[in-house]
RNA sequence: GUGGGUAUAGCUCAGUUGGUUAGAGCGCCAGGUUGUGGCCCUGGAGGCCGUGGGUUCGAUUCCCACUACUCACCCCA
């Protein structure tokens, strides 16, 4: 063939997209009940805003982007997360001005990064995800939580882990920022390459560091936690009180960190060990930055993205069935081509009636039809051939039952909605 | 960006210690009744054996490079 789909993208094609719409119709659902109404933003958007959204000392901004000069010479980057777009049209809109607090989500979008593909990892991959705006309550990082969670409970989901931490505000961070590279400093010589880096770009991101002698000395390091500032401090414990009082599980893990800059107080992630070595299902956290970094009144703001593509990992590895749409329920058999003309309008009729209705498209004899209305699973046929066409009539097979009546042509349309419903 | 594995039909995979026309199961199409699906039987279509080079009388098989896929690191959803 002439060239095949870009490394790192897949086709969501007919026989599994149903799995996609049944998983996409429960976070419609569960974002009715919780109060989140849908956006939708560009797929692209221009680069200087996940410079200063995302952060350019990450990761993403340094390598991971899909970054290309337009027509016009301006830099436009593919989304390469949810938030910032959000963010973006947050302000432009003027969603401030409504009543607060504000709260949207967004459906299976579209986020590219440049990375080397392997299980749960594309170049492509789509995320559901929701932000909420103009509250500092905890109570609302509660809630943010239990969406993600009502979401995999309603898709009969089980065994994932909820991981909090805190990294508080600028203020507790700058001291515990201190202490931190305090105990690094004193630790250099056993950090790897990059971490040496790391302290001196985002020392947090140390933290985070797979390295087995790396993580060895980050067990013993100081915890964020331990340094949080009165108000950091409350928020958590009032976070924590709400997810108790949800009889919501959750682990600790002064570990967590993300890989995005924006974050403030609360980060969470939710974790499968059914997938691979990419575990995290859903991620999220507090961003009370980030809307004035961009350029808002300063609003603070919490949401959390999650992967669709290792969404259904975790449904597949996990074997639970998504019921299939059946595709027929009742094909028009025809023989001859007078039959044939006759049976496309009744197929028409049958259509227009509500019915999922099919008649041949391939010039096929019987045998050949009946087998095709076998495999594409329809409850039943409609005969009409020239014997049936003399007497104005047709002749309905239930394929299940195996069993054939005669029915007059101007009855049948009637009759089959009758038997439908 | 770094490392491991893999590459034969639409799919899952055999195979050739280097030798003529490369196989199976499933799937697809057709026939077994000029009018009846599932089961069964018969037949058919469908492969530059990933690409390029090397060794050889001869390479799908051995060697090298490349590419793609895949898993892991890193990072993240």
């Amino acid at each position: 063939m002439l060239t095949k789909a870009p490394k790192g993208t897949k086709d969501i094609l007919p026989a599994e997209s149903y799995k996609w719409q049944y998983v996409e119709g429960i976070m419609r659902d569960v974002c009715a009940r919780f109060g989140y109404r849908e956006i939708r933003t560009p797929v692209f958007e221009h680069t200087e805003l996940f410079l200063r959204g995302v952060g350019d000392t990450t990761d993403i901004v340094q390598k991971e982007m899909y970054t290309f000069e337009d027509k016009a010479k301006r830099s436009i980057t593919l989304k390469p997360e949810g938030t910032a777009g959000v963010v973006r049209s947050f302000i432009e809109s003027g969603m401030a001005g409504a009543a607060q607090p504000t709260k949207m989500y967004y459906l299976a979008c579209p986020v590219f990064r440049y990375e080397k593909p392997q299980a749960g990892r594309l170049r492509e991959h789509h995320q559901f995800g929701i932000e909420c705006f103009g509250s500092q309550e905890p109570s609302i990082d509660a809630e943010i939580i239990s969406v993600a969670l009502t979401v995999f409970k309603e898709l009969g989901i089980k065994g994932l882990e909820l991981n909090i931490n805190s990294i508080g505000c600028k203020e507790c961070r700058t001291g515990y920022n201190k202490a931190l590279l305090a105990y690094l400093d004193k630790n250099k010589s056993g950090l790897c390459k990059d971490c040496r880096q790391r302290m001196k770009t985002n020392p947090l991101r140390v933290l985070d560091c797979k390295q087995d002698s790396c993580s060895k000395i980050v067990a013993d390091a100081p915890k964020m936690i331990d340094y949080l500032c009165g108000e950091c401090s409350e928020h958590f414990e009032g976070l924590k009180g709400r997810l108790a009082a949800a009889e919501i599980d959750y682990k600790i893990n002064p570990l967590i960190v993300r890989g995005l800059d924006y974050y403030t107080k609360t980060v969470f992630e939710i974790i499968s060990t059914d997938i691979g070595a990419q575990g995290t299902v859903c991620g999220g956290g507090r961003y009370d930055g980030l809307v004035e970094e961009l350029g808002g009144k300063p609003t603070p703001g919490i949401g959390f993205g999650m992967g669709m593509e290792r969404l259904l990992l975790v449904i597949e590895s996990l074997g639970i069935e998504i019921p299939e749409p059946s595709l027929c329920d009742v094909y028009v058999c025809t023989l001859g081509e007078k039959a044939a003309k006759t049976g496309f309008g009744i197929t028409e009729e049958l259509r227009a009636a509500g019915i999922k209705a099919e008649c041949d498209h391939m010039g096929r004899s019987m045998k050949a039809q009946m087998k095709y209305a076998g495999k594409i699973g329809a409850a039943k046929v409609v005969i009409i051939g020239e014997d049936e066409l003399d007497k104005n009539e047709a002749v309905v097979r239930d394929m299940t039952q195996s069993e054939e009546t005669s029915v007059a042509l101007d009855r049948l349309v009637d009759l089959i909605k009758k038997l439908k419903a």
